[in-house]
DNA sequence: CTTTTATACATAAGAATATTATGTATATTT
DNA sequence: AAATATACATAATATTCTTATGTATAAAAG
């Protein structure tokens, strides 16, 4: 997942933010769009994805419908009303971090 | 470490930029200078403290100083000549964490 | 004046998150 | 025919942090 520590962490909002936006994804799907998205910088491994959707659907985040598509299976992952809650949750906290941050690593700037 | 996940691997970060701008500090002054920068938001625990600052004197990014205070022990650490080039590299990781985040959460924009 | 809080270090047990390696299976490209 | 892409999964290990605990001195509060 990238050269950088820092996005350890993030894994859990960049799931819930791209449900968000395409309803309904499948965890090969989402590691592709990552990589498409970021031209590559970061890679989603499927060590980290596949237990991290598991765990979001144990919690109710996120609900599951399997398909069959040419022969293989899809599982098609998709937020619930909770999970569309954490999301606004999760995208809040991204944005106080980056704030934070930057105070922190540009402390002459007064962020607003 | 505040409420959200977001800042596990960001304490490296953290240290090395106040380091590079305060000359030396000890350890507590560390944990001072971040919850007061951030007003509260962000606390430096001992327990995470502690080991990263003996990590970075073992990789030599920090040297120490101890130095007797009031009949209390503090250790100063400051940047070597290699914490510096770290830390340059550090906020250009979290320069791009920040932009490839903002990639993933905001895809209808375009960032330069 | 005694207890609590602040200062200042440290480490160990455990939780959480991710990497790396491995496994299964089918479809497509070389 | 072999390699790559698609699509899931898990186990062992590494990394980072939290929580708990420990030592010791100084200052503030009751």
């Amino acid at each position: 997942m990238a050269n950088s520590k820092l996005y350890k962490g993030s894994l859990v909002t960049i799931i819930l933010k791209l449900l968000n936006e395409s309803d309904k994804m499948y965890g090969y799907e989402i590691t592709q769009k990552v990589k498409a998205l970021t031209k590559g910088e970061l890679k989603i491994t499927e060590g980290a994805l596949y237990p991290a959707l598991h765990k979001l659907e144990a919690e109710g985040l996120l609900e599951v419908e399997v398909k069959k598509v040419d022969n293989r299976l899809r599982k098609y992952y998709k937020l619930t009303e909770k999970g569309n809650k954490e999301t606004v949750s999760k995208l809040q906290e991204l944005q106080e971090y980056i704030k934070t941050m930057q105070v922190l690593v540009n402390p002459k700037l007064i962020v607003e």
